[in-house]
DNA sequence: CGTCCCCATT
């Protein structure tokens, strides 16, 4: 008896080592103890377990599958240790093949799933069912995905709350919210990180609204929110540019102590500057006790976006000046920042000296940031050149900066060239095809435009309706292209019409757009006037375009910029009588969450 | 032993 309680409090301590060791990766730690526990008796499977984690965790799959086949005996926890070390380190083939999940005698995907599924399967414990599951979601791997499913419903293994969840997750992730819903209905019993992987699974298809009436259904069942659940929630708010539920949100997770949470501060940033408010973006960032380069990073863009990019510049540099380490993310937001700037010789700079130095490897985003970049220069020759030698040829968005450029320099020569490119890649979206038929138009080309038509009709293509939409106060103005039912409509178009009047009296080509209008008058001077690349307004993925207040074109310079921030403050006079309620409001939000 | 968040170019 002695003996037996001496041995469970020494493994005890041996687990204690072997976990800490994981943690700190401290590889010869772990292998004194190993060492040690060779020499002893009795065989002890848990520490052998905890081994095997310990060696997986170090990235030594080797050894980790050394102790493995060296066990005695085992049991599924020892199988389910080493096949997350692989899934985790990104050994999948060798992961799968424990479990014998997939024959590796062709294509390791689909075909052998089925067949040799069944055999290994009765192996698998429920963490087994998760850990795979796991990898799905991660993967994207629906076919596995469905097939791990059956075999949980087999075992009635999937109302487990555990196994339900990563299914609704792994569901989620391969964008089918509609089974990640039924998963999720039929579970028993719902914890958070149930609730929260619904959410975001509505958050993954876009519906913003159904995931933020979950959050609500959650807390009716009595399940408390945590930090991840509030990332998601606040990211629901960001899509729809929610301010005041976002703001209620913000100060809800202040109460309930979880505002100092990284996932919950990074994802107020991404909801304050998503939805217009970039100065309370940067008091939350300035509030927070530490950063993760996810927070400079939703910074800088968010900067960026606001057409702010001398600030995202600034907030660059304070980055590099706490010796944080930029990431693949930074650069982006870094180069389109010196796009909007005209930064050459600064952009090219940070894509071929210091994006070495940290060890990011430049990627499609960074060169279609620099074509953007010589087209704002007015270099439209060398962009097109960069876009050739750049393995981006394919790439729409940088074939399409270019045919705006050509649009605003009025190069229809090269614009030609480059709608007839853009042509040959057969892009799928509206946009796209409305720059065409605009560029034609503009550059005469009557037959393009047919043609343009044409295809758009072939291809099925159809156009959403523009929607723009802006919160005042707590009223969301809704602007359709299609009608005109504001009932400031006169009022606003008014203003608009008298603002772009001003913009050409300088001399500037005004490429920002305001979509009040219908798009359908692609051929009428006034649309090609007010209808161009993003600026003003954020496109947002699911319906629409979210007016900003300060969003500024590339192509606009600061006294527009003034005019710009003057006119959004009309717009709002014009649609609230009291617009500086919410703006105490916000201040009192901030206020207390400080 | 295990499930939920993570920013980007036009």
């Amino acid at each position: 008896m002695a003996s037996r309680v001496s041995t469970a409090s020494q493994r005890h301590a041996a687990v204690a080592i072997l976990r800490s060791a994981s943690a700190t990766r401290d590889l010869s730690k772990g292998m004194a103890l190993h060492a040690r526990l060779i020499l002893s008796t009795p065989f002890d499977i848990v520490l052998h377990n905890h081994l095997i984690a310990f060696y997986a965790k170090c990235g030594c799959l080797g050894l980790a599958r050394k102790v493995f086949d060296a066990m005695p005996f085992r049991n599924s926890v020892s199988g389910n240790f080493l096949m997350s070390g692989y899934i985790s380190s990104g050994h999948h083939r060798d992961a799968l093949g424990l479990l014998r999940v997939i024959d590796f005698g062709g294509s390791w995907m689909v075909r052998t799933i089925v067949r040799s599924m069944a055999r290994a399967v009765e192996q698998w414990d429920h963490v087994s069912y998760v850990t795979v599951l796991g990898h799905c979601a991660s993967m994207k791997d629906l076919v596995l995905g469905v097939q791990v499913h059956a075999q949980a419903l087999k075992r009635r293994l999937e109302l487990k709350v555990y196994v339900g969840s990563a299914l609704v997750d792994m569901y989620g992730k391969c964008d089918c919210a509609h089974d990640a819903h039924c998963v999720f209905e039929v579970l028993p019993e719902k914890n958070v990180v149930s609730w929260t992987a619904i959410m975001n699974a509505y958050n993954q298809k876009e519906l913003f609204e159904d995931a933020l009436q979950l959050f609500l259904d959650m807390e009716m069942s009595g399940v408390r929110p945590n930090d991840i659940t509030y990332a998601v929630a606040l990211n629901n708010c960001a899509g729809l540019a929610a301010l005041r539920t976002g703001s209620a949100l913000g100060v809800s997770a202040l109460k309930t102590g979880y505002w100092r949470y990284l996932p919950v501060s990074n994802a107020l940033i991404n909801m304050y500057s998503k939805s217009g408010s970039i100065k309370d973006a940067w008091k939350v960032f300035t509030s927070m006790p530490y950063h993760d380069v996810v927070s400079w990073n939703l910074t800088i863009t968010g900067y960026a976006h606001h057409g702010l990019a001398r600030e995202a510049m600034e907030a660059f540099h304070y980055m590099l000046s706490v010796a944080e380490v930029p990431s693949y993310v930074t650069f982006v937001g870094v180069l389109s920042a010196c796009a909007q700037l005209g930064l050459v010789d600064e952009g090219f700079y940070y894509l071929n000296t210091m994006m070495k130095e940290v060890g990011v490897i430049p990627g499609k985003e960074h060169y279609t940031c620099m074509v953007g970049l010589l087209c704002r220069a007015g270099r439209l020759d060398e962009a097109e050149q960069f876009i050739m030698s750049n393995c981006i040829v394919t790439d729409v968005v940088a074939w399409r900066s270019l045919l705006i450029s050509c649009q605003v320099y009025r190069n229809y020569g090269l614009g030609h060239r480059v709608a007839e490119q853009i042509l040959l890649l057969k892009p799928n979206d509206v946009g796209t095809y409305v720059l065409l038929s605009n560029m034609y138009a503009k550059a005469n080309r009557w037959d393009g435009v047919v043609k343009v038509r044409k295809l758009m009709r072939n291809m099925g293509v159809r156009k959403e309706p523009g929607v723009s939409w802006i919160q005042v106060g707590s009223e969301v103005h809704v602007f359709r292209a299609e009608d005109k039912v504001h009932p400031q409509m006169d009022q606003i178009t008014e203003k608009l019409e008298e603002l772009i009047y001003q913009i050409k009296a300088i001399g500037y080509i005004p490429n920002f757009a305001m979509v009040l209008h219908d798009i359908e008058d692609e051929q009428k001077e006034e649309h090609l006037m007010y209808h161009s690349q993003s600026s003003v307004v954020q496109y947002i993925p699911r319906k629409g375009y979210q007016i900003h207040p300060c969003r500024l074109s590339a192509a606009i310079q600061n006294e527009v910029h003034v005019t710009l921030l003057i006119y959004f403050d009309v717009i709002k006079k014009i649609l609230t009588e009291k617009p500086e309620i919410d703006e105490a409001y916000r201040e009192a939000t901030l206020r207390n969450a400080s």
